[in-house]
DNA sequence: CATAAAAGGTATGTGTACATACCTTTTATG
DNA sequence: CATAAAAGGTATGTACACATACCTTTTATG
């Protein structure tokens, strides 16, 4: 299946990506509302980097997981909202929002951990342990080739 | 880097899934935008397969492009509003809504088609044609198992 | 053939995703 | 040190993405 000029759009990259996104999103939703928690992957990813840096503002949260920062104010709304995380201005710049999880965000947080770990292997079940790993390391290899970025 | 309890959000399946997903969606929109065209992924998929099956109605095209009917009507709005498609009210099944492309919706594929089949390359820029392929496979492999599905 | 179930669409609501514009505050520059 | 440029956030607008509810029409079932 080589991308030539002929090639049906399902079976292009940009296509394929697409359904894999969906698949992907999918079983987190699925997974999680099982176990009773009612959160999004996005709102997941901004739990994990405020757990990891407490005190962040909004700036680098969008940063550390690759947001936009007009997604990432609607994301923590709604964190806050579910009273998992509180803002503050920070004392040395008042333009700075810092987000800091709650008690109830911290413990969301430690409890929906190893679900969502162990869902990404339900996400990639069509492939054996090996391939599992080839396919991370194609997909790091393609965003870093993307953006000289972070992590 | 394996899938422990310990692995990094950021080098999650699901977040390089989702990260993969916004450099597709980036590349093929400043490509296409580049070259004069204002359409989104899901709009140019639409129309392919409106192309390839003239009179086809909105549930079908929903489910060969892996859509939501909702989102799907939405799609076919704005395509309609920009000129390159109609509807109109399936005789045999008064229910349905047969979508079919305008001329300027033909003359608007056939441009587009080159340059989006072209920027496939360039989202999976950072591996070489062996490993492009081994990717793509990878993908197809994971979206089959899936689902019991169509192509 | 009457009625229930199913299917095609639209409407509504929530949540990304991001561009643009705007306001405030900070930093850089002359 | 005044002013311009840049950075943090919010607001607004467009476009997915999908669940749910609802209406209409078709199909299945007794």
């Amino acid at each position: 299946m080589q991308n030539t000029p002929n090639m049906n759009v399902t079976g292009m990259a940009g296509h394929l990506i697409r359904r894999l996104n969906q698949l992907s999103t999918q079983v987190f939703m699925h997974r999680t509302q099982e176990e009773g928690f009612d959160l999004t992957p996005v709102q997941f990813a901004a739990l994990d980097a405020i757990y990891a840096n407490p005190g962040l503002d909004q700036a680098r949260i969008a940063a550390k997981i690759a947001y936009d920062k007009a997604t990432i104010g609607g994301v923590i709304d709604r964190l806050e909202q579910k009273g998992f995380v509180v803002r503050s201005i920070s004392k040395s710049d008042r333009r700075a929002r810092e987000v800091r999880l709650t008690n109830s965000g911290r413990k969301t947080y430690d409890n929906i951990l190893p679900i969502v770990s162990e869902l990404q292997t339900e996400i990639l079940a069509g492939l054996d342990p090996k391939q599992q790993e080839q396919f991370r390391n194609l997909v790091v290899k393609i965003i870093h080739a993307a953006s000289g970025n972070q992590e």
